[in-house]
RNA sequence: GGCUCUAUCGUCUAACGGUUAGGACGAGUGCUUUUCAAGCACUAAAUUCGGGUUCGACUCCCGGUAGAGUCACCA
């Protein structure tokens, strides 16, 4: 029988919590969850100077909102004296020693502990990169910790990992290299050794590996504040690094869980491309229910709009308010743009707008040109038009109905623009908006008829 | 610089010795009852370079080149 399956995620509290974690943390979860196996979250403060607990909070925030939930949670600052005990009985094997030092920089002790190094040449089979061999002459007799209540990264890691009993760890490629001095120090301490899978590294635009004080990509947490869905993010950091085969791009979380495979990750690493994430989450807004997709643009709207929508009977479909909303947005976040550009002012309040602007815009290219048009032709239009439209009943006034009276009007024109136009503007006040039927219904029979009014 | 790793369209990737080298994002063009958005269609776009091995190489081997990572009393 295998031994049960036991991944880790180790992120430090060192820094804001950047994407490029997000992969890490969720092939772990994956791994763990396929195989029906303990997905281990660890805290890795050991370094007292840059651990800071609002950065803990806010990875842990990160993965509620994601929905990579960890079965058990560890913090290194609450192990110290488990790995005290290990480094007396490294000390007393003669395995480490203390070694006095002359500090170079502020901050350094006179007095370390080192490891003994046995000098040799250490291949262990990566299940990415396949067999790696390094002589860790190179690395020297390093340090494992400052004093008994101090340890250093490789020693806590190696030191967890055994007492956790991970079975694989799956991490960034650049732990790779670090690999045989935690080898070296699993050996020491009769510990196992686990599986290992270095990922690719995601990569900024620059080629360089993302890192926490990286400008170009912003913190993973943002991503929330942005309005984006977990799942897409998750779908989108899972398919750089790693592709199932298919065709198929888009996934829910419990699809990668089945479909994850490890023996599938790529080896070069990945530069992370925001417009395709952009695509991506519009795909999983797509897959939401009417329902959801109507709380959360609800939620995202500012509360004097909320407040004051205009619930016509469209109001939740393709054509209504929560649609022209819908199809303008990639993710939550872009409603507070859209907002900001007064492109949704109208449905609220009759525009302002010079009346020159009503005028059908000349066509470039055209020869004949907008010119012949002048305000008294398009007041004549627009009169032509209330009269078609007052002989809509109320519950008839509907985009259909709206478009097949105004349609034969237009088409009567040299142009259709000629009158299409001007009952847009004066219902939106934009050059750019959705067509004048649509926001005919959203408005309302006497809404409309009095913009309209007004444009005369 | 030493060590380690990597290399298919601009980007993410498929093809694990035999394909007109496929898909997606993005871009461009066009269509769709004015515009915008959305949608649809089409187009352009790649095997880093040399050598081998083989009937046949994106795929295997060697070398060059380029890129990345790592060499802390950080993780």
């Amino acid at each position: 029988m295998d031994k049960k399956v036991v991944t880790r995620f180790a992120p430090s509290p060192t820094g804001h919590f950047h994407v490029g974690g997000i992969r890490s943390a969720l092939f772990n979860f994956l791994f763990a969850r396929q195989k029906g196996g303990t997905y281990i979250l660890r805290s890795e403060d050991t370094d007292k100077e840059r651990s800071k607990r609002e950065y803990e909070n806010e990875f842990l925030e990160l993965f509620d909102w994601l929905g990579l939930k960890h079965d058990q949670f560890f913090r290194q600052s609450d192990r110290i004296k488990v790995y005290r005990k290990y480094l007396q009985k490294m000390i007393d094997d003669g395995f480490a020693y203390l070694s006095k030092e002359t500090p170079k920089e502020e901050g350094e002790r006179d007095e370390v502990i080192r490891f003994k190094n046995p000098n040799k040449k250490i291949t262990f089979h990566d299940l990415v990169l396949g067999d790696i061999t390094v002589d860790t002459t190179d690395l020297g007799d390093f340090v494992i910790a400052r004093d008994m209540d101090e340890p250093l990264y490789h020693l806590a890691v190696v030191i967890d990992d055994f007492e956790m009993e991970v079975t694989h760890v799956i991490r960034g490629q650049e732990h790779a290299p670090n690999t045989p001095r935690q080898i070296l120090i699993q050996e020491a301490i009769g510990a196992p050794r686990p599986l290992y899978a270095h990922l690719p590294l995601i990569l900024n635009k620059e080629r360089a590996k993302l890192s926490k004080r990286d400008e170009s990509v912003p913190g993973a947490i943002e991503y929330k504040k942005r309005g984006y869905l977990p799942e897409a993010l998750l779908n989108f950091m899972a398919l750089n690094g790693w592709n199932p085969g298919g065709e198929q791009e888009v996934f829910t979380l419990s699809e990668l869980i089945k479909k994850f495979d490890i023996s599938k990750v790529q080896k070069g690493g990945g530069i992370f491309n925001p417009e395709k994430l952009e695509w991506l989450n519009k795909e999983h807004m797509k897959l939401l229910t009417p329902a959801e997709i109507e709380k959360n643009i609800l939620a995202w709207l500012p509360e004097e709009m909320r407040n004051k929508i205009p619930k016509r009977p469209s109001f939740g479909t393709k054509d209504g308010l929560l649609g022209i909303i819908f199809e303008r947005i990639s993710k939550w976040g872009d409603i507070k743009e859209i907002v900001a550009k007064g492109e949704l002012d109208f449905f609220f309040k009759a525009p302002e707008y010079e009346k020159e602007k009503l005028i059908f815009p000349a066509q470039s290219g055209s020869a004949s040109g907008g010119k012949n048009f002048n305000l008294e032709k398009i007041s004549q239009n627009i009169k032509e038009v209330i009269n078609v439209l007052q002989a809509l009943e109320e519950k008839d006034f509907t985009k259909e109905n709206i478009k097949n009276a105004l349609m034969i009007l237009a088409d009567k024109m040299d142009s259709r623009g000629e009158v299409l136009h001007p009952v847009r503007f004066a219902l939106s006040g934009l050059d750019k908006s959705p067509d004048p039927f649509i926001i005919a219904e959203i408005l309302g029979k006497n809404e409309t008829l009095s913009r309209l009014q007004k444009a005369i």
